[in-house]
DNA sequence: GCCTGCCTACGGCAAAGGTCGGATCGGGTC
DNA sequence: GACCCGATCCGACCTTTGCCGTAGGCAGGC
């Protein structure tokens, strides 16, 4: 139904070993997905905020800065917050692995890594988040800041009243707020309403909230 | 904030074995949270469906309907799939570990499992769960259907008007939806705006939208 | 029985919303 | 420069909404 559903789902893959990064996002590639490489966990941060990829793989022990410290510094920044995160670590004993799962990590898978053991995880995991999103089918978002408007392609001072009219404003509200006329308010609305292909103030909050993020 | 959050977690504990399942619920007593005892899976299943819980904890064999079971059954109800579910299990062998994983467990402790083990996993999932909710802090939720409207407190018919001025409609297209007359509507309305303790319909409908589920 | 809450309906009026014409400004093109 | 186009602004005008009062029918609780 969405356009997004055929795409392959792009995996950040973070590892020092330029032996196991390359093997890794070769599998990858060859079931399916996009791998986006990073042989150290600065740069993984910086993909991951970035490209916000759909999953995150990750080596547990890497010099600079660890894993540990890859994953407490995505889950603060509310973007890379909810994407799934392996680890992949060559420890395999069972304290190592509670520290993992403590720590936040969604799964956690030790080396050697069987290539049906990878794909099945991450399968697993990608499936585990697709099925809370789809559980919102009707979910709505309303935006924080007017600028986040402006994708649905209108200019920023209709994104300010469009903004404004979400909050629940009046036009004459929205006039004091910004400062204009409301009569200019109005012609504001009238160039939305056109641009969103709708008749009215609250066709046009439907389609603001409903609209992909 | 919210009156919910001094409410202790509810954990639905899945265990055949009685000795075994009055350990846990001491334990999660103790700690805090409100342990949910059952003592097979076809019992697990009706108290995650009738009492929703916030985490479930399950062993993995039991007679009758197992672990894999229980979690499949969850999985396919709206309602109960994405709480967290932890296995708890005897086997600790890699492979019994990776096929409860794959099966989309989110955690997999292994008896005999440790007190603080155990509640470190149920805080990092219940933590988990709750940052991907917090995120959603914009997340608004468009309702299905005029009866999904009724637990704002308002009657039935009101809830039709207000389902329909949610889809955008004006008071003429809800009365002739309705088969109602127009001025009815305007008095639905009048009484759903005080109800809601707002000022227009489009404050209605944010308030509608956003109400928590 | 009586009272209360809900659903229905009408008319009127002020306020807000929505549509139209017209205007300026800046950036880009020919 | 002349031109077009989009964004921004404003005022005038008609339509819709919101808010009052009023009121009959109907179900359920005291």
């Amino acid at each position: 139904m969405t356009p997004t559903e055929n795409v392959a789902p792009r995996i950040l893959v973070i590892e020092d070993e330029p032996h196991m990064l390359r093997n890794l996002t070769t599998i990858l590639r060859i079931e399916g997905f996009e791998p986006i490489p990073a042989d150290n966990g600065i740069r993984g941060v910086e993909l991951a905020r970035s490209r916000t990829p759909d999953l995150i793989l990750c080596d547990r022990m890497m010099p600079g800065m660890d894993g540990f410290s890859v994953l407490a510094e995505l889950r603060i920044t509310a973007s890379t917050a909810a994407i799934p995160f392996i680890f992949l670590t060559a420890r395999g004993e069972r304290d190592d692995f509670r520290a993992g799962m403590t720590h936040g990590a969604d799964d956690y898978l030790t080396k050697p890594v069987k290539v049906d053991e990878l794909i099945a995880a991450v399968r697993t995991r990608l499936a585990r988040k697709r099925e809370a999103a789809a559980l919102d089918a009707g979910a709505t978002h309303r935006p924080a800041s007017p600028s986040e408007l402006v994708r649905l392609g209108i200019s920023e001072r209709e994104a300010d009243v469009l903004y404004w009219l979400i909050e629940g404003k009046g036009n004459a509200d929205i006039a004091a707020i910004l400062g204009i006329a409301p009569s200019t308010v109005k012609k504001h609305l009238e160039h939305i309403f056109e641009k969103l292909g709708v008749e009215n103030r609250t066709a046009a909050i439907m389609t603001a909230l409903q609209a992909p993020r």
